[in-house]
DNA sequence: ACCACGATGAACT
DNA sequence: GTTCATCGTGGTC
């Protein structure tokens, strides 16, 4: 597990590879499933001239609905926090947990009903550096395994709720990483289906979903 | 006004 | 494997 790709720099154009807003506008689970193996892009202003980018495969992600869903934010319906779910999907949803960390989620189904796939880990592929800074750790393993260390390696806080993921003037993106050729073996990955971790209610369902026998799932 | 409970991570043993 | 700090959110009274 090597893995160091230099091809995300300032002068990378995600025009051809981001995600599109149909591809979100589905099924929450389909959409889940579908995220494993595509790849988090966040610009982080380095200085006045260039941007570093932060890029990650993602490997592990849960599925959240709406009123029918007793573990979701949107299960009491449109409140402040979460009604952002119900709105355009291919959006952010961000938003502060355990008094801690941040976590990031994409906006699925159609407009008006509630869904979100939450990224519990990714694998880092590029700026690293930035991650190791940022996260006071030693060990890749450790940068990204979890769903408030990824945020916090790649720089996520709360003014990313609400961006669009699928515009390339955004400073997150989600990408197709299969189209850039950067997994040969990508056809072969296996997906674990499991309980979403920390919750009570909605615990018998199979709504997340992870990439199997990778170093960089969380909480395995 | 009050309270229970986390879509967690870190630091332990 | 274990414990626990920490606080926003939403439900209930």
């Amino acid at each position: 597990m090597d893995i160091k790709i230099n091809i995300f720099t300032d002068k990378f154009n995600p025009e051809s590879y981001i995600l599109n807003r149909s591809f979100y506008e589905r099924d929450t689970s389909l959409v889940a499933k579908e995220l494993l193996g595509k790849i988090l892009l966040v610009k982080s202003q380095k200085n006045n001239f260039s941007d570093e980018i932060c890029a990650g495969r993602i490997v592990d992600i849960e599925a959240y609905y709406g009123l029918n869903d007793p573990a979701s934010h949107a299960s009491h319906g449109a409140t402040p926090r979460a009604r952002i779910m119900f709105e355009t999907p291919g959006i952010s949803y961000v938003y502060f947990c355990y008094g801690n960390h941040y976590i990031i989620n994409a906006v699925s189904e159609k407009y008006g009903t509630a869904g979100a796939a939450m990224i519990r880990a990714v694998e880092p592929l590029s700026g690293l550096s930035l991650m190791f800074e940022r996260r006071k750790t030693g060990t890749i393993r450790n940068l990204t395994n979890g769903p408030g260390k990824l945020t916090k390696a790649f720089g996520i806080n709360k003014d990313f709720n609400g961006l669009d993921l699928t515009d390339v003037k955004s400073k997150v993106m989600i990408i197709d990483g299969g189209k850039l050729n950067l997994f040969p073996t990508m056809e072969k990955i296996e997906i674990i289906s499991k309980p979403r971790i920390g919750i009570r209610n909605g615990a018998d369902k199979l709504l997340r979903f992870y990439i199997k026998e990778n170093d960089f799932v969380s909480h395995k």
